[in-house]
DNA sequence: GCAGGGTGAGTTATCGATAACCCTACCCGA
DNA sequence: TCGGGTAGGGTTATCGATAACTCACCCTGC
């Protein structure tokens, strides 16, 4: 690879000079300047980016951590995160932890040695807290998405999960559903905290008592939970509605549910949060509470880049993204 | 943040020492190796890969570059190099081309200025020799996935376009369509034209002779083709069947064809390359040649880490993945 | 008693770039 | 003619780490 000093030597000048006309500083003569310009590309020289972060203590490189790099949800998230990383000149490394708190410590190293100068932060859980505090003890700016985590101070883009999952409830509840199971994320995940929250809230507006044993917490990882509905639906009073805590899992339990020879909406209706990309582009099935995915991605690049640059007000920011409640043909009234 | 050699006052040793220990290098008895660890732990130190990379010359991070990441085949290719890519204990960095070559050049400027190790790359088209070419110059080890780009010699993982193309249209064809429409993606791109290959080779086959009023390129890249589907539509000779080249042009012209008034499979079957993530898991609807997304991203990883390490053969490999014809409910018969 | 060899560590140069300081013309006005 | 300002560019140290060499010490065997 050529260097700053092969340019320096062909164009017969220093190699500050060459470091000047790149970086457009300091004074420079036009004539010298075109040596110099002459000289890199003859030599197709390019600017090592490592070594001068180096110096400048700064690599021009973000990171993304997302959970689920198969979820549309965090591909579009990444895809609004990477067009607005790339608009202010940075470039993005991408993490996928999997929902699992080991493969986000791993990853939180990677990304402490590489020197990023900031991450957007889709945290797998509540564990995820050592890991931020890592990041903050290191100096590193980082943002946090979609998800809070109880006693990390920082900007945040969320969604309000708690009035989304009381719409979705209320819907059903409308629709005339007395009995309704929750299929949620871990308890360990904020979000999954604030959908339960919404749907208890919703069920007892409207009088209805919520039944523990109607509430399961399985993860959001995708799964075919059977056992999990073969319990539900020998139940004396069985559900006539399942609320999905994501579309994974709304997936899941309709798949369930038809191979156990139950139809959707006809015996069970399933709602979910969050849409699911193509699919609902052509036959669009489900009934969601979608979110602006691609907002919570641009957004959080933004605040992250405002305060790494320093233009950031020193008080954390917090901004809430509404959920909007797209009915289709996955709910419909019980079987009376 | 701590170096190396505050680590060294700390633990009274030279800088040597410890970055023998953090190595794994050279000989350091057990006790100079506590004391030094012990000291790296009090300060939590974290090795600077960045000046590492300055004078081993190798960066430990990849670069994919995909033409979207929204595409469900392209996260989970991404997902499939993500995981090899850890597993070999490098670090990725994204980058989306938009199927637009400037983007791609812009991406491929920064690949070259971080001195990633290698590059997993899906060409935007044919265009991209001039890209290839650039890292071929600057001896940056690639790999290409998914296209080939005339002119370019390297590892290569492709899937059989031509062979799913076949399928998809004998399958048209056994179900009785004498009249199908082609919309495919730029014939600057390899897989556009294979698969145009494979649909006019299996057409000639049954004796069918393909009509060029019959075929459109629009490239790969989500739309809604009205203008396209009322002409086709308002022919004589009308198609009873279109074979769409990837899943977002199935998808457009789903929705075309329904805001038309058309029902599909009905009045049109509609076919695809590729299939639509999980849509599929639900409702599975179209008719598709399903290519081993995940596959193409883990072997074509592998391949890459293979040749950065010199492990692999002189000679170029290349995989060729095959397609699967799944027949769902978007083909049937025609209207006699 | 001493050459020879292995152990465990330190020294110095280097990777490719930039910051901070320094130097030399040349120009201009008093 | 001389002091001082400025344009244009060079020198040197430094970022954080590692490669390659060096060195002191101790052990061993003849």
């Amino acid at each position: 690879m050529t260097t700053i000093y092969d340019v320096a030597r062909k164009a017969n000048v220093s190699a500050m000079t060459v470091s000047r006309v790149i970086n457009n500083t300091g004074r420079i003569s036009d004539k010298t300047r075109m040596k110099v310009r002459h000289a890199m590309e003859e030599l197709h020289y390019i600017p090592n980016f490592m070594a001068r972060s180096l110096v400048v203590q700064e690599t021009k490189i973000l990171s993304l951590l997302i959970t689920d790099i198969t979820n549309p949800f965090f591909t579009t998230l990444a895809r609004g995160a990477e067009d607005a990383a790339k608009q202010f000149g940075y470039r993005l490394m991408f993490g996928n932890s999997d929902e699992d708190l080991d493969k986000e410590k791993d990853y939180v190293d990677m990304v402490l040695s590489t020197r990023v100068d900031g991450v957007l932060f889709a945290p797998a859980g509540d564990g995820s807290l050592t890991h931020l505090q890592k990041l903050a003890k290191h100096n590193v700016p980082f943002v946090i998405i979609d998800r809070t985590v109880p006693g990390v101070e920082c900007d945040t883009v969320l969604g309000d999960s708690r009035t989304g999952a009381r719409l979705l409830t209320e819907h059903l509840i409308s629709l005339g559903h007395r009995r309704i199971a929750l299929i949620n994320g871990s308890s360990q995940v904020s979000t999954a905290r604030d959908r339960y929250a919404g749907f208890v809230e919703a069920l007892k507006q409207s009088g209805l008592a919520p039944d523990p044993q109607l509430s399961a917490e399985t993860g959001y990882k995708p799964i075919e939970p059977r056992e999990l509905l073969s319990r539900w639906m020998a139940l004396p009073a069985k559900p006539t509605a399942v609320f999905a805590a994501n579309n994974f899992l709304a997936i899941g339990v309709i798949r369930c549910l038809r191979d156990m020879g139950l139809s959707v909406p006809e015996d069970v209706s399933v709602v979910c949060f969050d849409d699911l990309g193509l699919e609902s582009a052509i036959n669009p099935f489900l009934t969601v509470a979608a979110q602006p995915a691609y907002t919570f991605g641009s957004m959080g690049m933004q605040l992250l880049i405002e305060r790494i640059r320093g233009e950031a007000a020193p008080e954390y920011r917090s901004v809430v993204l509404q959920p909007e409640l797209i009915v289709r043909r996955s709910s419909a009234p019980p079987r009376s």
